[in-house]
DNA sequence: TCTCATTGGTATTTTTTCATACCGTAGAAG
DNA sequence: CTTCTACGGTATGAAAAAATACCAATGAGA
């Protein structure tokens, strides 16, 4: 077997210190919206067994949190770590920066990671006889996207797109999905919403799901296919 | 955002200690043949590096995989870590220990990951305009696991596969699909490689590539499933 | 035959991470 | 107003992992 595999399976164990990445999987939750404005983290004890690290090197990650402004910490009964961020107004210049943050070649990357994984997800769930609870499910959150508010657009995006790795009942594809989207967040918060934009990607999320309920894997797949394409090219776009 | 997106984004940032991750990871990568019966594994220094680990863990592992009679370690100039393993003569019996020895959700889980993140993979790729370096290649490794030898069959197949991820041109999918592979390894080695099987899989292979170079996505996307469902019926018959 | 670069082997110290126990606080419930 | 208890806050010792430096062996090549 050639040297480039070996790359792709003695790569990192670690990808740095339990602290950092703890520190970057909750500011990616936050500013995805996982955890909207105002609602609560769970608490230490629960979320430090879920994340599989110590409550004290947990601590230390939401205060670095909590001091760069992101979360508010309250103590007693009732309390906890409460999320204080607001989806920023994007514009041009921060995505260019936000672009030129990380490198063309990662770009590509992730762009190309997401592309797969999405396409995958959704071309299995196309496979899949869901039951009357599944459909509702996804009809729901295509309802919710579709009724959002401006400042609420992006998480119930979010919402949709991996409710649709979820119901695929796989943990894997669904932790898949879910990186992949990551690795793009700061980018799509950079691009602004605009009207055209949430009607294009209305018709293209209501394509997804007719092609999932229809049963029909190559439509749904090639439905994820152009409407990642879209976000994609325009990003693509800042490359040059 | 619903409870259950929370596993998705809030999970693990830690699988286990270092050290058995990279025994793990290492173990892997010999039963995956990436590298071969009597070859050498990285220089520890270059290794520990590679996976993010201290030398001193990595040694630890090196270790473990000596004693348990994997590697056969060196000292000196042009010495080091050689890999002592040949895949075993599988039977019926050890499939069903294999399947057994993971749940019954963890496989269903392992074989959908792998379904979707192959599927997009090869639909990516056929996609892109390969250059004659990148055909070249694709049809080195099919020719490979066409006239492979029994001992390595298996071998050649991952690597035809994981191949088809490299060429994409993204290290997250490479992994992905890497990490996909690793899930069913033991299982797969459970399998006993008999002719009809082998000429069936050759005639999927051939599918696969065939619908890449014409640049039909939805093709190798189909070609893909279907290869990958026989397995993948076979295994879940175990289950029941 | 000797050199010497490259490799594994060892020892030591520091840093990080974990496990455990206990303290302080707040706010709903009675 | 008191109590109860689920939360964050603190302290301490053990364990894991890393960083660093140095020792020892081997075998190709001068």
């Amino acid at each position: 077997m050639k040297e480039t595999q070996l790359g792709s399976l003695l790569r990192p164990v670690r990808a740095g210190n339990a602290f950092e990445e703890t520190v970057e999987r909750l500011l990616q939750a936050i500013k995805l919206g996982v955890v909207p404005h105002g609602e609560r983290l769970p608490s230490e004890r629960d979320l430090a067994v879920h994340l599989g690290i110590s409550r004290v090197t947990l601590r230390e990650a939401i205060r670095s949190l909590q001091e760069a402004g992101y979360l508010d910490v309250r103590r007693g009964r009732y309390g906890g770590a409460f999320v204080v961020y607001l989806p920023p107004e994007p514009g041009h210049a921060d995505l260019a920066e936000a672009v030129n943050q990380m490198g063309a070649g990662d770009l590509a990357d992730a762009l190309t990671f997401r592309m797969a994984v999405e396409c995958g997800a959704a071309q299995i769930l196309a496979t899949l006889t869901l039951d009357s609870a599944q459909r509702a499910m996804l009809l729901r959150r295509l309802a919710d996207v579709n009724g959002a508010a401006p400042a609420d657009y992006r998480r119930l995006d979010t919402a949709f797109h991996l409710s649709i790795a979820e119901l695929t009942g796989s943990p894997l594809l669904a932790a898949a999905c879910a990186d992949a989207r990551l690795r793009v967040t700061d980018l799509l918060n950079a691009i602004p919403v605009l009207g055209p934009n949430i009607a294009h990607a209305a018709a293209q999320h209501q394509a997804i799901v007719s092609a999932i309920l229809a049963g029909d894997p190559d439509g749904a797949s090639r439905a994820v296919a152009e409407h990642l394409e879209g976000t994609a090219a325009l990003l693509r776009g800042f490359l040059a």
